[in-house]
DNA sequence: CCACTGTTTCGATGACGGTCTATCCAGAGG
DNA sequence: CCTCTGGATAGACCGTCATCGAAACAGTGG
């Protein structure tokens, strides 16, 4: 009986992208937020949830779209909320979700393809 | 053309960002990409090979940048193959791995964040 | 106050995933 | 031919995770 809503860090990173070799402790930092998205259910809510009119959507309209029990769905929300993704706010009876634009964003630009910057001249010839 | 190593399959979503809802088979692939990288070796792994001179780096040089057995970097860069965001060659006695830009670049589109195009006026503040 | 709806927590269970050791395969070079 | 080395595979061990059912918790409305 404390933290109702608790939104876990706001994932302060400034990310170096993919060109250069990420140190350990990053490395496992951006796992946890990828590992949090890298499940079908996640992913599914995630979309909903950011499709949804008005940004935010009920618990409640997103346990009707899965087969899965109530409990489950509030611990995938959980995942994500804990990982910094999505951020719950209580309006009477009705919690709503919605996205942080700033993890998604973050995650996006780490995965900017390196196209081909790496001049990629003569390395062995 | 000497790909050696199977490449798994070339995913060839033509992905919808996160604006509208997933559908139930394309999260699932999604996932299966995410998971591939949601790993801090697998995560530290595409960066050494991205960040590499040439864009690619031999097993040997990425294997003595952990604490871990040969056989389990070989694992990590099998799950990166099979989920097509690398792609291994050999030359001679040596194999080279290049991550495969496209795969990443899909995702990172995915992730997109939706900014703030849904209004976002006063929802709670 | 109590009853009701909706959400979270707890404990258990079965599946998945990362790591290891031991072994096998493919080229290079005697 | 054989041997050496780089890398992949196979199988086992063990921790983590997704899911469930049951129960506790938080607001709403009578």
């Amino acid at each position: 009986m404390s933290k109702q809503l608790p939104v876990a860090d706001a994932a302060p990173y400034c990310p170096p992208l993919l060109r250069e070799p990420l140190s350990e402790v990053r490395s496992v930092e951006l796992a946890r937020v990828l590992k949090a998205i890298a499940d079908p259910v996640r992913l599914r809510l995630l979309s909903l949830i950011a499709s949804h009119a008005g940004g935010e959507a009920c618990v409640c309209e997103l346990t009707g779209a899965f087969d899965l029990t109530g409990p489950t769905i509030s611990h995938h929300l959980k995942v994500l909320r804990e990982a910094g993704v999505i951020a719950g706010e209580r309006r009477g009876t009705w919690i709503y979700y919605r996205v942080r634009p700033e993890a998604l964003a973050e995650l996006s630009a780490l995965l900017l393809a390196p196209a081909e910057p790496a001049t990629a001249e003569a390395v062995g010839a």
